[in-house]
DNA sequence: AATTACGTGCAACAGTATTGCAAAGTTATC
DNA sequence: GATAACTTTGCAATACTGTTGCACGTAATT
């Protein structure tokens, strides 16, 4: 199962919520894709989205990934199609937090229009 | 009712959620509130944040704030005590996005500790 | 007074996330 | 090879937030 779900996130290339991964199964409860997810995330081998559709969606990490620390960057979330896209290759500038705030982690999406769904 | 939760939103400086809100009051139903912070998002009173907690946060605007347009801020959900504060002072940097991507809006949360929770 | 519009509470429902439990499968151990 | 120990899975149930339908009550209007 584990390496089902890797092949799905893989093959797509995006951030996929956990229905989304469900749809492409025949026959897999949503349990246990979830608790397959829950799985990669402990092992740092994805990551999570909360785009702000209601549904948080899950994507591969890279290879030299280490999550929580230094692999930020801004996800993309198009308004038309839905789709949640990481824009890796985007730097995310330093925040310059007021005295006292302390930086853990942090969660940029941009919502617009993605290539495919310009008109 | 729209006063007194005007005045709850107005007395803590902060983003609160429906839940939140709700406890602020002795017997007021849900739907109401909900009802009530609707009218105040369709006015233009108030922004709603999806801070990654699970619930939306909702938090006054600006005098003269034109949310969807041009109030983007950095929110702070802090991981400890689970406080929501708006950093209106710090400006968002123009992404440079890829060919093709068209931006619209944004949400940008940032986590980790408040100066209440410094320790 | 009759009509209309609005606000509220209750209850129900939707969607996602999450967990308990038991069955099925797998691996280790003797 | 049999048994025990552990893991994975499916089903069902539950939690939580958000949302809507409906009926009732109050206030404004004619």
């Amino acid at each position: 199962m584990r390496e089902l779900v890797y092949g799905v996130l893989d093959k797509n290339r995006k951030a996929l919520s956990l229905y989304e991964i469900e749809q492409q199964f025949d026959n897999v409860d949503r349990s246990t894709i979830f608790r397959t997810l829950k799985t990669f995330q402990d092992n740092l081998l994805i990551h999570s989205v909360d785009d702000g559709s209601g549904a948080v969606k899950y994507a591969l990490c890279d290879d030299d990934c280490t999550c929580s620390l230094d692999d930020l960057h801004y996800h993309f979330l198009c308004t038309k199609c839905g789709q949640t896209h990481c824009l890796k290759n985007i730097p995310i500038p330093a925040v310059d937090l007021p005295e006292g705030f302390n930086f853990e982690n942090a969660n940029f999406v941009i919502k617009g229009t993605c290539p495919n769904c310009q008109g």
